[in-house]
DNA sequence: CTGAAAGCGCTAACAC
DNA sequence: GTGTTAGCGCTTTCAG
C-alpha cells in the first residue's frame, strides 16, 4: 500500500509536478476546460491517477463560491415518512454530482435561528424541505443570501422565490372521497392535523372538503377531529376515540396522514368498532406500515421517493419563470380498511 | 448551479472596517481565542451583527484542514430501520457543532468507489456506519487519508483503526431464547439473513445459537432458514414459507430483523397458522412497524437513536485506546406474536 | 497551447 | 493588545 501522505494528499500542484506541467494545466485538464494538447492531458491523468489525486473540493468551492451541497430539512427525522423522501433526494444529488446535508427540523425558534445560521455558513448551495420547517423570515434570509429553497407543502403562501411543489390532492381527494361514495358511505369525517392551519386550496384538508361538496355531501363541523400535538398514532387515537363518542353515526373516516390513521385504527379496535365493516378508515401517505396493519390500510400514497427527486430537480432548475411546476400525484391504494357501508 | 458572488456577505474584513480593526482582531473576538481588550471585541460584536455577519466555513475548512462534517453511511435509506439511527447522529452532531451529510449505501463497488472519492473530495471529518456498507479497502483509504470511521455491526473483523461499536447481542439473544424457553418452547428456528456472513461472536446469529445451546436446546441445521436477497419482508415471507413446509414441528420461530420477521408474519398467515399459537415468532430491532401488526410483534430492540448518538460520540473520542468501545444493549419487547407453546 | 500570478475568506505565526 | 503577512488548494484572468 502506498503511504497516507502520497496516496491524500496529493495537490494539484504535485500532480502538476509529476506531469512536469503547472497547476494551471493540471486545472484544465482535470476539469476539461480549455484547450489542452492531449499529450500533455495524458501525462497529467497518468500523474492524477498515479497519485491517486482527489480534487479538494474544499478550496474549489472557496474559490468559485458554490459548495454543491444541498441540505434537507425535515420536521421529525423519527418520522418514518420522511426516510423514502431523503432517499429520493439523494438519488437525484448522486446523478447531479451534489451532496445532501441533512437537518433535523428546528423545534423551537432558537433552533430555527441555529439551523439557519448553519446553513448560510456552510453555504449550501440549496435547501429542500417538506411543510413548513422554517419561519418566513427565516427563508427569506436563505432567499437573500442567494440559497435556492425548495418546498413540497409549504403552506400557506410560500415566500416569492420559494420553488414550490404542490401535491395534487385536489384529484387524489377526489378518488378517496369517490372510492367511499362507491361503497356507500355518505356520513364521512375527517382526522385532521391542525398543521396544515388556515387550509389553502391545495391543502389535504380543503381538498378533501372540497371532494365531499362535489359530491353533494357537505362535511359537517361535528364529523371533525382535530389531532392536536404532532404526528403520532397516539395523538390520532385520542381524537379519533373522541370523535367515534360523539359522532357513532359516522361510517367512514379519512385522515390527515398515516400516522393518524394508525391511531384511529388503534381507537376503532378499542372501541369494537369493526374495520371497514363498522368504520372504514384511510390514510394518507403509504407510509411503509400501513401495509401491515390488520386489516391493511387503504390510503392515499404519495410517491415520496420521486417527489424528493423531483424537488431536487426543480431546485436546479435554472429558470422556472416558463416552466410550469411539477406536481405530485397521489394514488389511491385500496388495501382492508375500507368496505361496504352497512346498510 | 449560480454562483453566490452577487449577493456577497459581509467577510470579516468588513466587520474590521467597520469597528476599526484589523481581521486578526475580527477573528480572535468572534473565535474568543486570543487577548483582545473588551472595548474592541464590544464594538467587533456589534459590527458584526451590524452586518449580520456569518462565518464562511469554506474558507475556514481550507484553512484549517477540519470541515466539522461527518457522513452518514446506510444500506438503504429507504429501510425504516435507518431512519431513527441518522437521527441520533444528527441530534449529538448538532451539540457539537457539525453537521451531517447522508450517502446511500453503495450497492455495487462502482457506486462505493464514487462515495468514498467523494467522502475523500470533501474532506469530510468523520464516517459512521450502521453494517458493513463500504468494502475494507475502501474502508482502508478513508482511514489513511485521516478521516474517522465508527461502525456499528461492522463484521467480521472491522479494519484496524475503525471505532467499532458493538451491539451485546450475547445478552439480548440469551433474553430472547429465556423467553421462548420459558413459554415452553424447545422446538425453534431461526431466519437467517445471511449477510451477516462468517456469524462471528458478536453477530445475531452466533448469539442466538449460543443461546439455545445454553438451554441444552442445540439448533438443528434444519430449522435454520436462509434469507437472501436482501431486507425485505417477502424475502422472509419465501423463506419462511418453504421452512415451516419443510420442518413443521417448529413452535417458534427467531427472524434475524423485523423486517424478515414482517414476512413471516404474513408466511403464518398464509398458511393458516395462528400467530403465536400455533407459532410464536420474534424479530430482532423493534422498527416502527412491530407496534402495529397483528398480533403485535415481540421484538429484540435496538436504541438506534442512542446508538447514533454513541457513534458520533464515539467517533469525536480523542483517543480510543484506554477507554472501552461503547456497547449498545438492546432489550426485549414482549408483544403478542409470542405465546405459550401448544402443549 | 501553456504558465505566472492574483485572490476566494479565513487563521496563525510573527512582529510591534 | 493589535496588525502584518503568509498561505490552505483551487480557478481564472492575462500574458506569452
Amino acid at each position: 500500500m502506498r503511504t497516507t501522505k502520497e496516496y491524500t494528499k496529493a495537490t494539484m500542484e504535485d500532480v502538476g509536478r509529476r506531469a512536469g506541467v503547472s497547476v494551471t494545466t493540471v486545472s484544465r485538464v482535470l476539469n476539461s476546460s480549455g484547450r489542452v494538447s492531449s499529450a500533455t492531458a495524458e501525462r497529467v491523468w497518468q500523474a492524477a491517477d498515479a497519485l491517486g489525486y482527489q480534487i479538494n473540493h474544499i478550496a474549489k468551492s472557496l474559490r468559485v463560491g458554490a459548495t454543491h451541497v444541498v441540505a434537507v430539512i425535515v420536521g421529525d427525522l423519527g418520522n418514518p415518512f420522511y426516510a423514502d423522501f431523503i432517499k429520493g433526494v439523494e438519488l437525484a444529488a448522486q446523478s447531479a454530482q451534489l451532496s445532501v446535508s441533512i437537518c433535523a427540523g428546528a423545534q423551537d425558534d432558537e433552533g430555527a435561528r441555529r439551523q439557519v445560521q448553519m446553513l448560510l455558513s456552510k453555504r449550501v448551495d440549496g435547501v429542500i424541505m417538506w411543510g413548513w420547517c422554517l419561519g418566513p423570515d427565516y427563508i427569506e434570509r436563505l432567499l437573500a443570501a442567494g440559497i435556492r429553497v425548495a418546498g413540497i407543502e409549504v403552506q400557506p403562501n410560500p415566500p416569492t422565490g420559494v420553488r414550490s411543489l404542490t401535491i395534487d390532492f385536489r384529484s387524489g381527494m377526489r378518488d378517496v372521497v369517490a372510492h367511499l361514495v362507491s361503497l356507500g358511505h355518505r356520513r364521512i369525517g375527517y382526522l385532521w392535523d391542525r398543521h396544515d392551519q388556515p387550509a389553502t386550496p391545495e391543502s389535504r384538508f380543503f381538498c378533501f372538503r372540497e371532494a365531499m361538496r362535489e359530491h353533494g355531501l357537505p362535511l359537517q363541523e361535528e364529523w371533525i377531529a382535530v389531532a392536536t400535538g404532532g404526528q403520532r398514532p397516539e395523538i390520532g387515537q385520542s381524537a379519533a376515540l373522541d370523535l367515534f363518542g360523539r359522532v357513532p353515526e359516522l361510517t367512514a373516516l379519512v385522515c390527515h396522514n398515516d400516522l393518524l390513521a394508525l391511531g384511529a385504527l388503534q381507537a376503532a379496535k378499542q372501541t369494537g368498532m369493526t374495520v371497514p365493516d363498522r368504520i372504514a378508515i384511510v390514510g394518507v401517505d403509504d407510509i411503509f406500515t400501513a401495509r401491515f396493519t390488520e386489516p391493511p390500510l387503504t390510503t392515499l400514497a404519495l410517491p415520496r421517493s420521486e417527489a424528493g427527486s423531483m424537488a431536487l430537480r426543480w431546485l436546479l432548475e435554472s429558470q422556472t419563470e416558463n416552466l410550469p411546476p411539477p406536481q405530485i400525484v397521489p394514488r389511491l391504494i385500496v388495501r382492508g380498511s375500507t368496505g361496504p357501508a352497512i346498510a
